[in-house]
DNA sequence: AATGAATGAGTCTTCATTCAT
DNA sequence: CATGAATGAAGACTCATTCAT
């Protein structure tokens, strides 16, 4: 009883089912078994979809990094304003949203990381994503600082945001989505001309003598 | 020819084989043959002197470790003074030495960081490391702000580290170490008093409008 | 050629490759190999169906075991009555039929009980087996003996079924069932009082003086 | 600082420890490395002494009929008296004795018979053994039972012996020597001329009716 | 005499991939 | 479209054996 239509589904499904075994087990148990298991159907289908193992994997690295996209999309859009601040914020918001900090999106990331290395096309999409947060980060710092700087701190953000994900995901704890937020809140208002950071309640006290 | 008192030189040639394959390759090449040929011995040598596979991928790690704890305290025994603010720069050259920026090391540490969220030994050797570099940030830092606030500069700056280092090893070029360390320096002069703060060239300039 | 319904095929196919490969070289030259090129298939194919090498062996000595209750059943139901001398003849018939007394029968037997003694599940199947020909004879003992003389009587007759197998085993010639048969007969009769006793034909003789 | 006349130490020693290799994890565990481990010296000692693995089982093997023969002889010897009964009952005394009902030896035992049936110096050596066996028993019996009686009870004998043996060592429990006499004597008495038999304390009494 | 370092062949097991149905 | 049977290559690990010291 063929299906038409049912691709996308399948896709879909197959994807999520990798990314299931990613959280549970690690890369290293992504099988095409465990996968098709994991997913209720047969040995064969991933080869079927997706041509070889290499193909789900790389279908699955495009959905990460598109549930990225999407989360900082959707937190800029709408955010209060248009300002510099707000919109940096917005991107902080985004890289931190529910969907990267989830314990299967952390191991997912780190496992593609690392395979980034020796594969040429997984390097090919982390560092177009890489790309595009420092970007995005220098268009904004640039609004409010000479170009030098505002890639300065684009740079020192975006690496903030990584270490702070980084850390929160090899801690072996549930994510500390606030206290990420709040650093990375400190940070902008630090390099962004005074006029803004004293909004900030969370300026650095000398301590008492 | 058979010789005694091999077995430490044996250890060393052999996690060294393991970094150099794991550079050239990534962790998932490193195979008891690949490790075995590069050192230019034997197959079964590995588990002789490691137990198991293992036993070699925890002996490699613990030598990472290591470098990097000798690096840190090299710089912070040779640093100007004790000052906090110098004591912070030197932590940072730790770990920004060349002994971890290169790209193996780099690679490896990606590699155990992966392996570590499904690997428990990995995970305490790793989280006992995260600590210690926390823990000695923070009392620089409390010797100069509240407790509270040396606590979120320790954290940001482990993070900015962390993070700097990944975005190096993840960018496929020659670590910029220039850059990392000037982004350090400038965090922790922006988190200690401004007495200090006076001295850092890279103060964050507004735009000219 | 994938068919479907093929797996009670290809278990006993691989099953009768084992018994060929014990009868051959021994249990110690069983290997997934030398099973998979007897059966004509290939390496990876004993996993798939059993899980690994000890699913096989199990199944293997499940079906010896099998053959053998089997043998002694038929032999008890097609008994010309249910005298407990017939049906004691039976049992003995049983464990001396052809399918338990082939060289390769003969070999995995003793191949099997050796592994028993530090295999727990070879044990438990084994034990089984040894305590339902005890109880068996004990029952047919018990309808003509007291309980104790029944135990004993079990007893000696299962210890010289097995001893008379075992020594046949070893002897390197073709099995004598003849003569296995007749001195079993020989010790039922001498156990059971007298009325059936002297029908034996083959009553010891004293030696002319 | 070599010493003389150590080789035939060192072998008793390297025999010793492959029993309790034996006893300990079965023949599939003698390694060279677990027997000369056992023994406490180093890996190469055994290849030294017997040339190879095949050295050292045989001369363990050798080592074990030895004991079975001496412990038969000793039996002998210290018997009451030279008639056939007791000659028999002293033969299968022997054949019970600690030295042969040990788990060590048991599991020895039944380690060779597997490994004699592919391997003909095994082979060779059990079958004089069991041929020793079977023509003493004859012998006995021969003195007063008709040379085809006389050789029926002798196979019967020694298949009765060998196969309570046999289910002792299968039971897994200690082995009940006790038993095993009983049952030996009881088939003696039942073969030999009814003026011995009538001193036997346990003939088969019929159930009450 | 004795050690133990080193080798390399052999075994079990896992898996991506293919393909007839 | 979908299944799952089958293959065969590759990897971890074991172990008998050799041999320089």
């Amino acid at each position: 009883m063929p299906k038409v239509g049912m691709q996308p589904v399948r896709h879909q499904q197959l994807i999520d089912a990798t990314f299931r075994v990613i959280e549970d087990s690690g890369l290293s148990d992504v099988t095409l078994s465990s996968v098709a298991t994991e997913a209720g159907m047969s040995a064969g289908i991933v080869s079927h979809y997706f041509g070889n193992k290499d193909g789900l994997l790389e279908a699955a690295m495009r959905q990460i990094l598109r549930d990225l996209r999407e989360a900082v999309l959707f937190h800029c859009i709408h955010a209060r304003d248009q300002s510099p601040r707000t919109q940096l914020r917005a991107i902080v918001h985004g890289n931190f949203a529910p969907s990267q900090t989830s314990p299967a999106a952390m191991r997912s990331w780190l496992a593609f990381w690392s395979a980034s290395l020796n594969n040429p096309q997984f390097k090919r999409l982390q560092r177009a994503n890489d790309r595009r947060l420092h970007s995005n980060l220098a268009y904004q710092f640039g609004r409010e600082l000479e170009r030098k700087n505002a890639l300065d701190a684009a740079t020192g953000l975006a690496a903030l945001i990584d270490g702070l994900w980084l850390r929160g995901t090899l801690a072996g704890e549930a994510f500390d989505s606030e206290q990420a937020l709040r650093l990375s809140f400190d940070f902008i208002d630090q390099h962004l001309p005074s006029s803004n950071r004293a909004l900030s309640a969370s300026s650095t006290k000398r301590k008492k003598s």
